[in-house]
DNA sequence: TCTCGCTAGCGCCCCCTGCTGGA
DNA sequence: TCCAGCAGGGGGCGCTAGCGAGA
């Protein structure tokens, strides 16, 4: 549920249509061994650099924070106080869009009464020194994507205008009216006065799905470095991390570095530091379209691309793209190469992943590590289980589209559906008789054998 | 120092199948 | 006999974490 939350949230609320904004702005494509690439004109490390750095960070200040959205070839990247959040489901009520104040705990938290995806504007006010922040929530059973994108467009560019008056904030969007109306700038003062701390946010530029033509604003926010500075309980894992890695280390007399805590060994003090790593909580690296934190940059670039829909691992060999090169190379197993790599020593089956491996295995052992905790079922896998805990609960997650029974499994609905209502290819034919029946078991109902 | 490629692992969902029991 | 419930085995993909090696 989150994932789909996460995937509308991207969808719908932070995409902007690239054409509109960075016609020229595109994403090279590499091919190398096999493998199709995209790649922004930028590096990780460079974006990283851009969004972190405090020279940036100086030219935003002394420019007054101005905002451009227009193409321009100067706008590689746009400096906007944008930041998209999940929308929880408690304390303030939300009607379409209102105003609402924002409790700032590690990144922003917006409370709403109405669960679902939304869009937080924050506006930074040089001059006034406060946030000024509108949210839009837009009931989407109301909307098709289409009509909520032009939505949150056209109010986020109203916003935006009637902002860049009071703070000279210059945007400039596409040129279209306005659809929802902005409550009062008096309100709005009056429910974010007290907020008086500056902040900075950054908004970097993502090239989104390449078919769409759409890229996704992420935005970064000065705070994560503010953050930095206060110690917290990850921060203080690091310290304590840091102070003590000379303790924990320990260098062999190969040159080999030894961890104190685990078995992890290696002989560059690079590794050994990153891994050192692994024994805290610190992950500096902020997801601000859903706040999840990560250690390194690459982590956060894999997973801001689950966001967006961009897959730079395309398959030769047929449409399918991935977000890690892993998951290609295991498609490609699966589907093309059929390469099985992990062997079961009991029996011939062999599996591209070392979890099927895993699973397979204890349908030799009878391993059942996976308890409900309501009957004495026990499950070899944790799919299982959950599938089972249906008998408990009396899900039934899976409804016909004809006369619109529920059923517990997908694979019964698809019998209920072939044998009631007739449709799909009938799987199996008796070939005496020509029967057509839904399963291979059946045929013992017709008096036949069946394998 | 950073990034890429790779592996490992967990989770989710699906399909196909077989057995069972109630209508 | 029909049909839905339920479980077993397995395929395929989504995503994160960690590490070796090279730029």
């Amino acid at each position: 549920m989150a994932a789909t939350e996460i995937s509308v949230l991207s969808e719908q609320f932070t995409k902007i249509k690239e054409l509109e904004l960075m016609p020229e702005k595109g994403l090279k494509e590499e091919e190398k061994d096999g493998v199709c690439r995209e790649k922004d004109h930028r590096s990780p490390s460079e974006l990283e650099a851009e969004r972190t750095s405090g020279a940036f960070q100086d030219s935003v200040l002394e420019e007054e924070v101005e905002l451009v959205l227009a193409p321009s070839e100067e706008s590689e990247k746009y400096i906007l106080t944008l930041q998209t959040v999940h929308f929880t489901s408690e304390a303030v009520e939300l009607q379409d869009m209102s105003l609402l104040s924002i409790q700032q705990q590690e990144g922003v938290q917006v409370v709403v009464q109405q669960p679902g995806p939304g869009l937080l504007w924050l506006e930074e006010g040089p001059r006034q020194s406060l946030q000024q922040c509108v949210a839009i929530s837009i009931q989407q059973e109301l909307y098709s994507p289409q009509e909520m994108e032009v939505l949150q467009f056209h109010a986020l560019e109203e916003n935006v205008m009637v902002a860049s008056e009071d703070s000279k904030l210059a945007v400039s969007l596409a040129e279209t009216a306005g659809l929802i109306k902005l409550e009062e700038e008096q309100e709005k003062n009056q429910l974010l006065a007290e907020r008086t701390k500056e902040q900075l946010f950054f908004v970097e530029t993502m090239s989104g799905d390449e078919r769409s033509d759409e890229i996704v604003l992420t935005v970064s926010n000065s705070n994560v470095e503010e953050q930095e500075d206060q110690p917290t309980a990850g921060q203080a894992d690091a310290e304590k991390a840091k102070s003590t890695k000379n303790q924990r280390k320990t260098k062999g007399a190969k040159g080999t570095f030894h961890c104190d805590v685990c078995m992890f060994t290696s002989s560059r003090m690079s590794s050994f530091n990153r891994h050192m790593k692994t024994h805290t909580s610190e992950k500096p690296h902020l997801c601000h379209l859903c706040l999840k934190t990560f250690r390194t940059v690459t982590l956060l670039r894999n997973h801001v691309n689950t966001h967006t829909g961009t897959r730079p691992y395309k398959c030769n060999d047929c449409n399918m793209a991935f977000v890690t090169s892993g998951e290609l190379v295991r498609h490609r197993r699966y589907k093309h190469t059929h390469e099985k790599p992990f062997k079961c020593s009991m029996c011939k089956y062999a599996s591209v992943e070392a979890s099927k491996l895993k699973r397979h295995v204890r349908s030799h052992t009878g391993e059942r590590p996976f308890q409900c905790c309501q009957c004495s079922y026990a499950s070899r896998d944790t799919y299982k289980l959950k599938r089972h805990m249906r008998t408990h609960s009396g899900e039934k997650p899976y409804e016909c589209h004809i006369c619109h029974t529920r059923f517990t499994q997908s694979g019964t609905m698809k019998i209920h559906i072939l044998q009631k209502h007739g449709e799909n290819v009938p799987k199996y034919q008796c070939p005496h008789c020509a029967t057509i029946i839904a399963r291979k078991s059946d045929l013992r109902f017709l008096g036949l054998p069946f394998p």
